[in-house]
DNA sequence: AAAATTTGGTTTATAACATAAACCGCATTA
DNA sequence: TAATGCGGTTTATGTTATAAACCAAATTTT
């Protein structure tokens, strides 16, 4: 059998990056309330994506508070839609 | 955002209900060969699929041989299709 | 203006999980 | 009878997910 990607078949990571495929970029508050992680959850896990270079991610400012921006790089991209295919096949959809 | 029943959001376990969603019964051996897996992995998430009753697990005998059939139950048909449908909202399928 | 609270995170400790390795009982073969 | 193979289970270990504790800067309260 196909295997699944590890670094996906996580719920959280996951879901970040489903939303990221469809939503150009968002911050860390966006996806905290969306996913309904706790901060700290998150910023595991965003790092671990980062890591693997699946999303880039830009720490900046609005006005004098910090923001994180998250954005699915083209390398996340492919490997978001194999992720998808390889699923498929166990799901058998 | 939903969650994904933790017990089916496992590769192997998923790999299992998977095959048995398509095939009534299937063998230890069988799903072994199937999911590539080792057996001490194998026997570790059987247990716990059918701890949850999503499988049942019949030990019976082929001449001498132990023989460990496995079905998929109604209850772990059920929480199946529930993951798919979950599985569907995260990954806009 | 000092103290308390909130915001936007990161680090660290712990619990759950996946996996491989070692093992077990029985049957067969040498 | 000793070694080998089959069908598993148990146990030990490394990974992972998660929450809890923490931190610095900004804002609000007193």
């Amino acid at each position: 059998m196909r295997e699944l990607d590890p670094l996906l078949h996580s719920q959280l990571r996951l879901a970040v990056m489903s939303i990221l495929m469809n939503v150009d970029e968002a911050d860390f508050v966006f996806l905290k309330e969306k996913t309904e992680a706790t901060a700290g959850n998150l910023s595991v896990q965003l790092d671990k994506l980062s890591t693997a270079g699946y999303i880039s991610m830009e720490k900046g400012f609005v006005g004098k508070k910090t923001r994180t921006v998250c954005r699915v790089t083209k390398q996340g991209r492919k490997a978001f839609e194999e992720y998808v295919e390889a699923l498929k096949e166990y799901l058998n959809l």
